[in-house]
DNA sequence: GCTTGACCTTGACGCTGCGTCAACCCTCCA
DNA sequence: TGGAGGGTTGACGCAGCGTCAAGGTCAAGC
């Protein structure tokens, strides 16, 4: 008769797990002896080997009790089951690696290759990096928002950059919230480039997004997200408001403008 | 600001998630209303899509506050950790799968194909079921202490099939074990077969397995499950020793034969 | 003003497969 | 006879939440 550590020496496992396989059920306790320890006999060394057999070929061992019951074709089937499952989990785990690939550097994170062309873009124009890191987080939340509909946006975005009134603006922008003073003027001038941009815009439709619907709450909370990172944007907000338009990342026509 | 679940619909990860995330200190908690609801700001939903990001390609939530702090050579270490260990853990699920394709059947639970040919073998040979399967639990067992050098030593052991004494032999055993009477004469027709057997491999040398230690314990414990499988065998083992041979699975000269 | 349903709170168990103490008993060998 | 090296049960820990339980809160309709 063996001992529990003799019976996992044999099998190739710890006495822990033997003591777990009884807990569950799935190795029947054997008799003890005089003193209480458990003895075994030579056929437990044959289950619990055909026990790690299952384990380690990735069979949960809640299942291990049936198969090693079942008949040929049920255990079958049920290979082909833990088969499909151990596939889906590499699949996941493959996803994964694919992703990580992905993540270079932490300003990348989570976004597409025609993001960073942008914010390189915005860069080489010559905006502040602080400006560009809300720029970032925008579009890590319109990515998250609609992963697919921001890449078909990116080359008109980037085209955009080419309008001098655009390039002025954000070498603006880059101005006051790099500075910590509050020059009210250059807010207002700001607004005044946005108002025409945006009336532009109006007029040749180009506001349309599509299918993006116009309450769809990634706009506030864009604008929000502006606001948190320099409270001097409630005063941009404020002033666009003047002007006949609402919200920031997304225009919205408020009333004719004030002739 | 938000609620807990707005913040989690935006993010799109489940309530149950951010708080697990507040708990464990990866984000910040916020801070509460009057009724001691969390109120969120814009700016958590993008530090929880960027924990989704890492969480999603794979890296363990403990990881994530820092490599989200990390600088980019940091990070790039990490990320490339992460990418081994996934790797890892992808080559031990394709491991898995390449061995549950190889269970087929319960029968070939653990053996080699060398194995299932010398049960096959037995099998046409006329070998009861119930010693079949005896011998297939004694090379289960011998299979886990040398999986390497079983299938080496079986194309011996099938050739040594052609030996009519051993065809004998094995006919006689399934006749004893199949009936549930106790037939001596037949146990010691077996004996003395065995005797025989033993005797010509002794001095041929065939007897030398190699590198296997005379007292590793696995013959005892072969031994031990014949002897549970039927007690008529610890008849045939005591007659094996009148005859000088101590042991079944393992013979070992005990004396010179009686002359 | 009251009910109803949806949403918020903390606390705690469950899942998987054991590893790892803790606290104590048993056996064997010098 | 003492100490080393077995054995015993019990319980927590791990990862990442899912899922009750047992309430308090809010907004809306009557």
């Amino acid at each position: 008769m063996l001992t529990i550590s003799q019976l996992a020496a044999y099998a190739g496992v710890t006495v822990r797990a033997v003591r777990h396989y009884h807990q569950i059920g799935l190795l029947p306790e054997p008799e003890r002896d005089a003193s209480g320890y458990r003895r075994y006999s030579a056929g437990a060394v044959v289950s619990l080997i055909r026990i790690r057999i299952l384990a380690n070929a990735g069979v949960p061992l809640s299942q291990i009790g049936q198969m090693l019951e079942a008949d040929a074709s049920t255990f079958a089937a049920a290979i082909e089951e833990i088969d499909r499952q151990l596939d889906d989990e590499i699949a996941r785990l493959e996803a994964s690696r694919k992703q990580i690939a992905q993540l270079a550097a932490g300003d990348r994170l989570a976004l597409a290759p025609e993001v960073i062309t942008y914010l390189d873009r915005l860069r080489d124009i010559g905006v502040s990096e602080r400006v560009i890191a809300g720029e970032r987080d925008s579009w890590i939340l319109m990515s998250a928002r609609w992963p697919d509909r921001v890449r078909e946006w990116m080359p008109g975005k980037i085209a955009q950059l080419d309008d001098p009134q655009l390039i002025r603006l954000y070498r603006i922008l880059s101005e006051i919230f790099e500075s910590d003073t509050s020059d009210d003027a250059r807010l207002v001038e700001a607004a005044d480039i946005l108002a025409s941009l945006a009336e532009q815009a109006y007029r040749s439709g180009e506001i349309d997004l599509g299918e993006v619907a116009r309450d769809d709450l990634p706009f506030d909370l864009l604008d929000a997200l502006a606001v948190e990172a320099d409270p001097r944007v409630q005063r941009l907000l404020d002033l666009m408001r003047e002007r006949g338009w609402d919200g920031l990342a997304r225009l919205e026509r408020l009333a004719e403008p004030p002739t």
